[in-house]
RNA sequence: GCGCCUGUAGCUCAGCUGGAUAGAGCAACGGACUUCUAAUCCGUAGGUCGCAGGUUCGAAUCCUGCCAGGCGCACCA
């Protein structure tokens, strides 16, 4: 519908200028937009306003020779010039009534986009290290991470999915020398934890688990056997733990990406070398820096330590680079806030590698404060508790959880209160969007039992004309706008916009039914109801599946 | 000190790729169920868009400088 009434506009322009009402035929970048107030119309122009300085004509002069200019058309009820030179359409009810059939007929597919092209893009997210369990923040992330994926997804794009496993490393050991200890520690042997081993409860369960699995003699081995033995099964189980609790919350990846196996097929030595041979890495005091400095980074970054052990920026430069080798034109990583300062370097490591800079993108998902009835939830560090994601998930629900998470945008810090994501009412978002599609599933059950349609389902609607009430042309509206918001979701990468959408549409839905009989004594009007009613349930579903959340039939 | 994010109603936040009278939810107050699900709706009230400049027909939105809060600034991951 906007295309349409640009092309009008410019149509118009043309001929203006033809007929010498306008001295330019230049066209500048102009907006249709819907204004905010009704009594401006259903679609705006600016396009007086941008070209005044083009024109050397005071707006409104140009407005109204653009209107006198246009071809009148059925579904455009009058235009107005209006303020200091918007161009308004006023359309008729008529204009409005295909996008129902639209709705019915595309179905899950409504609000798709071919934006994306079919452009590969990866989305890496979670990521988190194996050595505990996932927590709030990982949540947060998982959640923008899957529904950015679904987003570009819809929006054309081809999307994988992938967790990157630090499965090497330091932290693994360390996982394996809490677990040794711990373990020792059980069989009554005098320890001394130190300050950097992982000091969480689930340490203890895992020395637990391995003692029962391997015997009680476990603790005679050669200690540095017993920790390498320790810290694979850890991490294995570990690892299990959070697959599950990823699956819990409706997260599911394409790929899960080992760094060990960056190691096993040399590429880590091979990029270290490549660089070192094209002078972007060098030797000072025993270790080897990358230049990044050279990238815009504020300093130079270490790649292997005086003791010959890489760091972890090492394998991310050979993560990266493989990332572009297997086809990807977009990368796209989920990060926690506190990693910011990370984005410099990598982004040096991709634009050493060849790739351009656009074509890496880090998406900064800031921190959750959890709350219990507005009251802070205790977290400590110290001791190594904290709240999990799955003991989120076990109390509000899954649902809840990723509605919760996606509400706001990840550039502001969330709030997340486990009160109000649990009560079922309309304090809690959730259950307001889903409780439109469980109502809607409630009309068209009713309907079909006293004869109206034949199935809940339908591909076309009838007797749309019916549809004359202003809370029914909004309605309609809104499900019109909802693949320009998809569109805007994917272009700013932001899932929120979804969420926001959908408030809209419940609100608007819930108000019209709260005032208006769906199922009335004129069956006109019932059918005519009835495909509007559809159409804003499938436009509910298919939003909710962006964000990851279920449209339950009934509550 | 440097970098990233944030500052909008009492609270939590939309709006920020410039548009007309800045929106929603909660909290407050007053209403609506013999009705297709009240997990809902309707109404009232609530604002120097952190502050100061600048850019222009027009700034919550863009630029600069302050102020405040969060998070980072390792041969850690």
């Amino acid at each position: 519908m906007k295309t349409k009434i640009k092309l009008i506009v410019l149509a118009a322009a043309q001929k203006a200028f033809e007929k010498g009402l306008l001295p330019s035929d230049q066209i500048p970048d102009m907006e249709i937009e819907e204004p905010k107030h009704n009594l401006q119309g259903d679609f705006s122009s600016n396009f007086a306003m941008v070209s005044a300085g083009l024109q050397k004509m005071a707006p409104r002069k140009i407005a109204e020779n653009i209107v006198s200019n246009i071809e009148p058309q059925d579904y455009i009820e009058k235009i107005e010039v209006a303020g200091p030179g918007f161009i308004n359409f006023f359309l008729s009810n008529c204009a409005w009534y295909p996008v129902v059939d639209q709705v019915l007929e595309q179905d899950k597919s409504f609000g798709a986009s071919n934006m994306g092209a079919g452009q590969k893009v990866q989305v890496e997210f979670v990521s988190a290290n194996p050595t505990g369990p996932l927590h709030v923040g990982h949540g947060r992330g998982a959640a923008v991470g899957d529904a950015v994926g679904n987003i570009l997804s819809f929006a054309g794009f081809d999307v994988q999915k992938e967790y990157y496993i630090n499965d090497s490393g330091r932290q693994i050991r360390t996982l394996g020398t809490s677990v040794w200890l711990r373990l020792l520690e059980m069989e009554g042997k005098e320890i001394i934890f130190p300050e950097d081993c992982y000091k969480g409860a689930y340490i203890k369960d895992l020395a637990r688990n391995l003692i029962e699995k391997e015997g009680k003699n476990f603790s005679n081995q050669d200690e540095e056997t017993a920790i390498s033995l320790c810290a694979k099964f850890a991490a294995d189980k570990i690892l299990g733990g959070i697959k599950s609790d990823l699956s819990e919350f409706g997260v599911t990846f394409d790929n899960w990406f080992s760094e060990q196996s960056l190691y096993d097929s040399n590429r880590v030595q091979k990029a270290i070398e490549d660089f070192t041979a094209r002078d972007l890495i060098y030797e000072e005091e025993g270790a080897l820096w990358f230049r990044t400095e050279d990238f815009g980074d504020e300093k130079n970054r270490v790649v292997v330590r005086n003791n010959g052990l890489t760091t972890y920026f090492a394998s991310d430069i050979a993560y990266h680079g493989h990332k572009y080798e297997r086809g990807f034109d977009r990368v796209i990583d989920v990060w926690g806030a506190d990693h910011h300062g990370y984005i410099k370097r990598i982004d040096a490591a991709v634009v050493a590698s060849g790739t351009k800079s656009e074509q890496f993108e880090v998406i900064l998902v800031q921190l959750v404060n959890l709350l219990r009835g507005g009251k802070p939830v205790q977290m400590s560090t110290r001791s190594g508790e904290f709240v999990t994601l799955k003991d989120i998930v076990d109390e509000v629900g899954m649902d809840a959880a990723r509605f919760m998470f996606l509400s706001r945008s990840y550039d502001s810090g969330l709030e997340f209160d486990l009160e109000l994501a649990k009560q079922k009412n309309s304090d809690n978002p959730v259950y307001y969007v889903q409780y439109v599609h469980a109502r809607i599933t409630g009309i068209l059950l009713k309907a079909r039992d006293e004869g109206l349609v034949e199935q809940i389902e339908f591909q076309k609607g009838e007797q749309l004309e019916m549809l004359t009430a202003p809370e029914e042309i909004k309605l309609i509206k809104l499900l019109a706008g909802f693949g320009e918001q998809v569109e805007k979701s994917a272009d700013t990468l932001h899932p929120h916009v979804i969420f926001t959408y959908l408030m809209s549409l419940a609100s608007a839905f819930h108000g019209y039914y709260n005032k208006y009989k769906v199922i009335t004594d004129d069956k006109a009007v019932s059918k005519a109801r009835l495909s509007l009613v559809l159409a804003v349930k499938k436009v509910i579903r298919n939003g909710l599946y962006l964000l990851g959340v279920s449209a339950p039939e009934r509550m």
